[in-house]
DNA sequence: GCAAAAGTGTTCGGGTTACACCCATGC
DNA sequence: GCATGGGTGTAACCCGAACACTTTTGC
């Protein structure tokens, strides 16, 4: 899908009825982000640009999470990321909207009837590397607050991604460190923590709490030239992790 | 996919890449079932049979929920059933076993490439007017530690399926009242909750918990002709549970 | 009366909540 | 010195876990 150039030539499709959309939420220490492409585009004679989250149709030779894959490492340069499934979108009218199936038509270069897709959900360090990669495909964070009307059904995806973050981090909080860059100071931990389950925090009891998870290491290292008592950093030591819990 | 008889006419397929297939979870009061449906054919001028997930490729006119409810209510005649959407699956791999895809191009009568599933879970009363309509499709509740070899990658889809239960269970433990039958027994609710669980439950801190969920009301109705004490009668009032929770 | 399952209270410990003040730093 | 955010302890409460005996019924 990320096809604007037009001669590019393209690995075989399985087939056009199926996709994959991925949800990339990042953190960038006060808000919550989440990765979008820009869609341009004319209708009825008029220019108009919006965004969209990112995704393909599947090819041939791929399943579902390679498809994921190739369409976040396409974009950032990045291998390794963790992408969960978490929904899939099928309903009749999804691809309803003329603007939406006209953009799909020319960037595909076939006929597209109905396309049902599977939705991914990954969770990311919001990086220097990555951003550069960004800007050479037309993508960039967006503050979750800030997202406007998405093309085809991607406000409803990014808002059941959301609540899916939250249910998902309910069972399982340590996989929300992957937020969170190596080092990271304890009030960008908790503000983390408050965006994403939607409610203030005691700071008292959060010290503690962050004290008992013996795979969150406080470090020597202090903030620099902040206006205000430096603030420890801590890392979140995944071996440490690995051999206590589970 | 439910045809064997060959000339009935279905409506018109979206496609013949995506389907949908149901785990439909029971508990005759003892144990865990799931609903299969028998799968005839012949391989190599032999003949099998085998079982499978109820499932559907979708039609034209159809979302995916309603694909899903569709598939259940042919087959149960039940049409209000919960169901909740959990994975899709698409490895490119998932119909490469020669005898699916063979039974695969009979029952669709149509060349058949890969297939992208959505899977989708229900928990249910099992009921005698569901039975019935079951007998009538060669279709039938098998205990969970029961189930053999099943088609395509059934046996995963189930695996997965057990264990979504298991995660949602633990953050809303209501939806396993979906299991049982109008009025139940505290072993029942206990056993039913052991096995979702899969370890073993203190009783009287069981009784303790039935006593602080006020929508599990209990009657004056008691076992009869027992051959130990009767046990009480419970019921679950949803009303009761909407009006103080959530 | 005996086998078989139902039902019933108390104690202990760990984890979560509520809550207010002093500390370090740059300007 | 003042504005800004960083960091610290204690008491109350709630919830889950452990644990053993009596009751009711059919045979």
């Amino acid at each position: 899908m990320e096809s604007m150039q037009g001669e590019v030539i393209y690995p075989p499709l399985a087939n056009n009825h199926i996709s994959v959309d991925c949800v990339v939420i990042g953190f960038d220490g006060t808000q919550l982000n989440v990765l979008l492409v820009n869609r341009h585009g004319e209708e009825d004679g008029l220019a108009y640009h919006d965004m969209k989250l990112p995704g393909s149709l599947i090819y041939q030779d791929e399943d579902l999470d390679g498809a994921a894959l190739r369409v976040l490492n396409e974009l950032t340069g990045v291998k390794n990321i963790k992408l969960m499934q978490f929904r899939a979108y099928g309903s009749k009218n999804r691809t309803s909207d003329p603007k939406d199936v006209h953009w799909l038509e020319r960037a595909q270069q076939a006929r597209v009837e109905r396309i049902v897709t599977i939705s991914y959900l990954a969770l990311v360090k919001i990086d220097r590397a990555i951003d550069k990669s960004l800007d050479a495909h037309k993508a960039g964070w967006v503050p979750l607050n800030d997202v406007k009307r998405l093309a085809f059904d991607h406000n409803l995806i990014l808002t059941e991604a959301m609540h899916y973050i939250r249910d998902a981090a309910e069972v399982n909080p340590v996989m929300l460190f992957d937020l969170l860059p190596r080092k990271f100071t304890a009030s960008q931990l908790r503000t983390m923590f408050e965006l994403i389950y939607g409610h203030a925090i005691d700071v008292r009891n959060f010290h503690k709490k962050i004290a008992m998870m013996d795979y969150v290491v406080p470090l020597e290292e202090r903030q620099q030239g902040v206006a205000h008592r430096a603030a420890r950093y801590y890392k979140f030591d995944r071996k440490i992790y690995n051999k206590n819990r589970r």
